[in-house]
DNA sequence: GAAAAAGATTGAATGAGTTCATTTTTTTAG
DNA sequence: CTAAAAAAATGAACTCATTCAATCTTTTTC
């Protein structure tokens, strides 16, 4: 029996991660010891730092799973947007949100953010950074492919509006998990009302309203 | 003699505040405990506590005075600024920018960050929270000044388009501090490329170049 | 199949932030 | 001026993340 190590460890992974998501949600991150994640998990405290390098590597983690969904769900926006440039923004930035509360509480997307800024030579922290680029370049694409399709007056960088709309959607989400008592509409109304100038000012003139 | 407490409290509290700062610049934030604090600050350990909730608080207080100082500098340009919006805009933001490394290191401003999204509710994250919406509000002023002037398109929403730009730079901001190798040269040239197209497109047009 | 090597697990020890019952200092009341 | 009350300072004790030397398990070697 060739992997019977191989399989061990993947169970103890697995165990460990079900463990500490269940953990966070429960009491959240902070009340969560690593002393009780490692008997939930049937393993020792000390097994738990063979896994994972620290409490907070193990959040990422979780987190990082959601954002891989988040990206995912974009993709068929993305492919066949609204006709309006408006619309086609908060179709794929609503997506977004609608899918970010899914696993993780706002306390956990704190402080997985907390953590990506304060340690981010950390492996799970690039990671993190790694999928909010890939995020980015999805708004630049959606400017790319309307730009294609005429709606967008051609000669505009559309990379660098992008950039500065998924800037923008970021830090609004960010403000979003900061207040405990935003609800996800008010988020969606705010952002929806930012990006309406760049989006009429972008927009071809046969096409504005 | 009234104020014995009032004034040995007075000193108390700026003998930790520059024993702290002192130490987070020399030796890190994390490297600096609250007992050596605390020594330098000739107090103890517990009173420590009496002064600042805990030890990301003092920290954040001495970023407060940093951003006070940069708000402050920002206003001669919001009062007379130059001509052309794209120009008006590189130069409010890369004051901001050249203010922000005078008395914090990358590393501080990174823990400040990453506490004042874990710990919202902290006396003093709310203050930091507040410094932020003022130097947002001095962005949305700038433009608001320039459509005065003409030099921008009437109609446009200038709070709206004021949130993104502020939220973009601050967000770059963040990346900038991430980034222990980046040079501040960099981080304005990348966000002057994402400010020209919204600002080309605001712009009257007989005064577009 | 046994012994040696490699790889993992373990939990007691360490260290730093934070708490709190006690002590000290300052103010107020008579 | 003295005694009681209020406010503040103190540092030993506590908690919890993290480490590491000793132990155990799996794999490899012959």
């Amino acid at each position: 029996m060739a992997g019977l190590r191989a399989k061990q460890k993947a169970d103890r992974n697995r165990r460990i991660l079900e463990a500490a998501t269940r953990l966070f949600r429960e009491v959240g991150y902070d009340a969560a010891r690593i002393e009780d994640i490692a008997q939930i998990a049937e393993i020792s405290v000390g097994t738990f730092y063979n896994y994972y390098e620290n409490k907070g590597d193990i959040l990422v983690a979780a987190v990082s799973m959601e954002v891989e969904e988040v990206l995912e769900a974009g993709k068929p926006i993305v492919e066949n947007p609204p006709p309006m440039v408006i619309d086609a923004l908060v179709a794929l930035i609503n997506q977004y949100y609608d899918h970010s509360l899914f696993y993780l509480s706002k306390e956990m997307w704190r402080t997985a953010m907390a953590i990506s800024i304060q340690q981010p030579d950390s492996p799970f922290s690039k990671r993190y950074t790694e999928l909010d680029g890939r995020l980015c370049d999805q708004v630049s694409m959606l400017i790319g492919k309307l730009q294609l399709r005429g709606a967008i007056m051609p000669g505009i960088d559309t990379v660098a509006v992008g950039q500065m709309i998924f800037n923008n959607l970021n830090t609004m989400f960010t403000e979003f998990v900061r207040d405990e008592t935003m609800p996800l509409e008010t988020l969606k109304r705010e952002v929806t009302r930012q990006n309406r100038p760049i989006a009429t000012m972008m927009s071809s003139p046969k096409l504005t309203s």
